[in-house]
Order: C-alpha cells, then sequence, then structure tokens
DNA sequence: GCGCCGGTTGAAGGT
DNA sequence: TACCTTCAACCGGCG
C-alpha cells in the first residue's frame, strides 16, 4: 500500500532520543509486552517522551486479556491454579477482535529520508538480510526446520488446521498424538503466537466461530481454547511474580537440591564429582546421547526441527528433573530457550516448573514418566525413533526401546552395537528413579 | 484460620 | 481398545 517498514537498530533509548530531537513526532503508539527486560525497556523509552512533548499511547495485544484485567478481578492475586484463572475469565467477556487492516487511503506517508538526514542517521533502514545475522560458520548445512517464517506462512498454518471444524470443536489435548506429523495433530502455531506473527485474538475468534455451530465440544483446559488460556495462564503468573524463569526468589517455584544449581562452575572452586557427572549428564541429554532411544530421539527431532509436541517436552523435562537426571531445571530451560523456535520466556519457565513438579502449579513429584515405557505408550510401534535415530532402524519393536537388552549377535546383525554405534545408557532408570524419588520427597 | 480438594497429559495391573 | 483401580499420600490455593 505504499506504506514503508524503517527498520532502526541500536539501543532503543538512544534510537528514539535521537528520533525524537528531530522535533518531527508527535505519537509514540506500542504494544505493551509482559516481560521483565521489554517492560523496562518501554518504560524508559516512555519516560523519554515528555521532554520532546511526544504523547505515549500503548495497547495490548499479545493476550486475550489485559493481565491487569485479570488480576482486578481477584483482588489482584494472581491464581495459582489454570482453573481458577478460567473461572475469571468466566467472568469477562470475550477478548476483542483484532482490529481492521489499514485500508489505501488510511496510511500516513511522511518523508522518513529528511528526517534521519536531520538527526544524522546513516545506517540501513531495511528489514536485515539472514547473512547479517547467522554466522555463516556455523550454519553450513540445510535448514532443517520444518516451519517457515511469517505471518502468509502462519496463517496458511492456521487456515489448513481449522478446516477439520470437527477436530477443533472435539479436541482434547491428552488425546492428541505427539508422534505423528503431517500432518501435526496439533496446530504448531505456537511460534507464531509467540512473535506475533499470527494474532492469538484472530485464532481465538475463528476457533470460537466453528465452536458456536456445533452441539459437541470440549471445554477449557482441554480444549483448543484451553491450550491459549494455559498460555494466559503462564504470561499472567510471569507478569506478577518476579524472577519467574528462575529456581531462587520465585514465588511460583520450589527450590530443592538439584545438581548445577550454580553454574557454570566458579574455576576457583573444587568441584564435587557429582556436580560434574551431572555437567557430563547434561551435555548428553542436549545431544541425545543418553543411551534411552525415546530421549533421543525427541531431542534430535528439538536439534533438527525446532519445535516438538507438549507430551514429548514431557518426557525430556522429566529425564533431565526429578526422573532421572536430577538437574536444575534452569539449565534445561537454557538448552530449549536455544532450541525451540517457539522459546518463550513465561511458557518454557511455567512449563520446566510444572513438569519438573517444583511448581505452585502442579508439584506431583512420584509421577514420573519412564524413558522406556512412556514411550511405548505414545510410539507403540517405535516409528518415532526408526524415524530420528535411523542407526537403530533395523531394531524390533520389541528391543528399539531398550536396545542394550538385545543380544550382542542380534546387535551385529542390526548394524548398530550399543557402546559403539549407539551410546549406552548414562543411567539406569529403574534404580534411579526409585531413589529420586526418596530424596526429592525428603528436600521437600 | 481450618480443612478439603484438585491437579491437562504416570505405572501397573485389572476387567 | 477403552476405561477402571490402586499405588502413596503431595500441599497450597481456595472456599
Amino acid at each position: 500500500m505504499g506504506s514503508k517498514l524503517i527498520v532502526l537498530r541500536g539501543s532503543p533509548l538512544e534510537v528514539f532520543d535521537l528520533l525524537f530531537s528531530s522535533g518531527k513526532f508527535t505519537n509514540l503508539f506500542y504494544e505493551k509486552d509482559t516481560e521483565p527486560l521489554p517492560l523496562k525497556r518501554d518504560k524508559e523509552v516512555e519516560e523519554l517522551c515528555p521532554k520532546y512533548q511526544v504523547t505515549s499511547k500503548s495497547f495490548f495485544g499479545r493476550t486475550l486479556y489485559n493481565p491487569e484485567d485479570i488480576l482486578a478481578h481477584n483482588n489482584g492475586v494472581c491464581p495459582g491454579h489454570v482453573t481458577k484463572f478460567i473461572s475469571i475469565t468466566n467472568k469477562l467477556p470475550k477478548c476483542q477482535e483484532c482490529v481492521r487492516e489499514p485500508q489505501k487511503g488510511e496510511i500516513i506517508n511522511f518523508n522518513i529520508e529528511e528526517i534521519l538526514e536531520k538527526i544524522k542517521y546513516t545506517k540501513p533502514i531495511s528489514v536485515p538480510k539472514v547473512d547479517e545475522l547467522v554466522d555463516k560458520n556455523l550454519n553450513e548445512q540445510e535448514p532443517t526446520h520444518i516451519l517457515k517464517g511469517g505471518e502468509t506462512e502462519g496463517l496458511k498454518l492456521m487456515f489448513e488446521f481449522l478446516k477439520d471444524e470437527d477436530k477443533i470443536a472435539t479436541f482434547d489435548k491428552p488425546k492428541t498424538n505427539p508422534v505423528i506429523s503431517n500432518p501435526c495433530s496439533t496446530s504448531m502455531l505456537s511460534p507464531y503466537l509467540k512473535y506475533g506473527a499470527v494474532s492469538v485474538r484472530n485464532f481465538y475468534h475463528k476457533i470460537d466461530e466453528i465452536i458456536k455451530q456445533k452441539k459437541k465440544y470440549t471445554r477449557p483446559p482441554n480444549s483448543l481454547i484451553g491450550q491459549l488460556f494455559w498460555r494466559e495462564f503462564y504470561y499472567l503468573n510471569a507478569y506478577s511474580r518476579p524472577n519467574f524463569n528462575c529456581l531462587k526468589n520465585n514465588s511460583a517455584c520450589k527450590v530443592v537440591d538439584w545438581y548445577l544449581i550454580d553454574y557454570p562452575f566458579d574455576n576457583n572452586q573444587e568441584i564435587p564429582e557429582e556436580e560434574l557427572q551431572a555437567e557430563k549428564n547434561l551435555k548428553a541429554w542436549a545431544e541425545g546421547k543418553t543411551g534411552y532411544p525415546w530421549i533421543d530421539a525427541i531431542m534430535t527431532q528439538l536439534r533438527k526441527e525446532g519445535w516438538i509436541h507438549h507430551y514429548l517436552r514431557q518426557s525430556v523435562v522429566c529425564f533431565l528433573s526429578k526422573g532421572d537426571l536430577y538437574i536444575n531445571w534452569e539449565r534445561g530451560q537454557e538448552v530449549f530457550e536455544e532450541l525451540l523456535l517457539d522459546a518463550d520466556y513465561a511458557l518454557n519457565a511455567g512449563n520446566w516448573m510444572m513438569l519438573s513438579s517444583t511448581s505452585i502449579f502442579f508439584f506431583s513429584y512420584f509421577r514420573i514418566s519412564s524413558p522406556i515405557t512412556y514411550g511405548k505408550k505414545l510410539d507403540p510401534s517405535g516409528d518415532y525413533i526408526r524415524k530420528h535415530l535411523p542407526q537403530l532402524r533395523k531394531y524390533p519393536t520389541e528391543f528399539i526401546f531398550e536396545p542394550w537388552t538385545a543380544p550382542i549377535e542380534l546387535q551385529e546383525e542390526w548394524g548398530c552395537i550399543v557402546g559403539k554405534d549407539y551410546p549406552e545408557r548414562i543411567i539406569n532408570h529403574k534404580v534411579t528413579s526409585l531413589n529420586k524419588k526418596l530424596i526429592f520427597k525428603k528436600s521437600y
């Protein structure tokens, strides 16, 4: 429509100070954030405005509800359970519809070049090319991500997912299959929602329209709308509770005596043997080399495709934390933040706390998912493992979850010997999880 | 302030 | 295949 997106690079405070000094700006409009660092950034810029007689106005858009509205309807208290959150939303009107797109003739054009010249801004003003952002030496391989960025791709995915209206209305999270792809059992819209490529309000109202016409439909928290409410719930908690992504000084989190709490290690101190072992275990987990095919296949999919189904996240989170390795969830959170396309401050932290049973939302520490039986339950054929760990593709279903139990002659016949072509187990789950349950209980 | 109950998504063994 | 019970008893939010 002849409008321009102008990208200015630098510290927001410095860039806005420079822009405003041109005297050409009267209004600043921006979308409110909920995370600590962006909130601090926005506040700094907002405080700059009076100096230049600029009026600032902000709007809530990245969540269905304004977190302040939810808090106001609960005596200023942040709900600790998603069911409570849902009951609060029942008292509120439905979230706003998306604002319609601007039409031709409503676009404000002005001579940005003139302003930039006046303030002596000479850097590029276009969207950076990928080459500028990525170190080519680190990126020799072809990308394997199955999701492509951008609004066009996100909307395409959303409309494709919304086509099966019965499936949308009767969506039941616990019944979704985490190992199928093409099509996937869930929307896979999380990265687009996270970056705002697809508006959560747009998605919500599209689902709502479908449900209104159906007699039979599921309800939150298990329904599709319920999935968006979980997102809201975590956003609200992350907004209300300081240090939400930290183990310590976080009102949502219980501190147990995990390994690797103070990490990376202080080189001047003597490091206990268990901590050094835990560091090795963390590395093996992150690289998909634990010796448990179910865990390794999931971590391989994560590394390769940047997205895994929530149940698979549950498996690997449990394994790293309460189930087997007993490693501080902050370490896992860091790995997820690097590898997940949908990595999100609130959701990532909330999920790690919840699934490691140290959150106030959920704390059944004795519920441990086994890297063998839980895998068999979710992927009875073992095909998911064969897809992501091709070295094990000749293993029959009977042995693929526990390759170390296969006789050596068969391992040779199938072309994959445990300890040579595929790693030995770094830990014995059966023995460990029993001990860990006791330690965990004591720590509580 | 007391006591109840709920928790998206376990495992094993059963009908 | 789908669903039930038991396991052991969490513990803070909520009524």
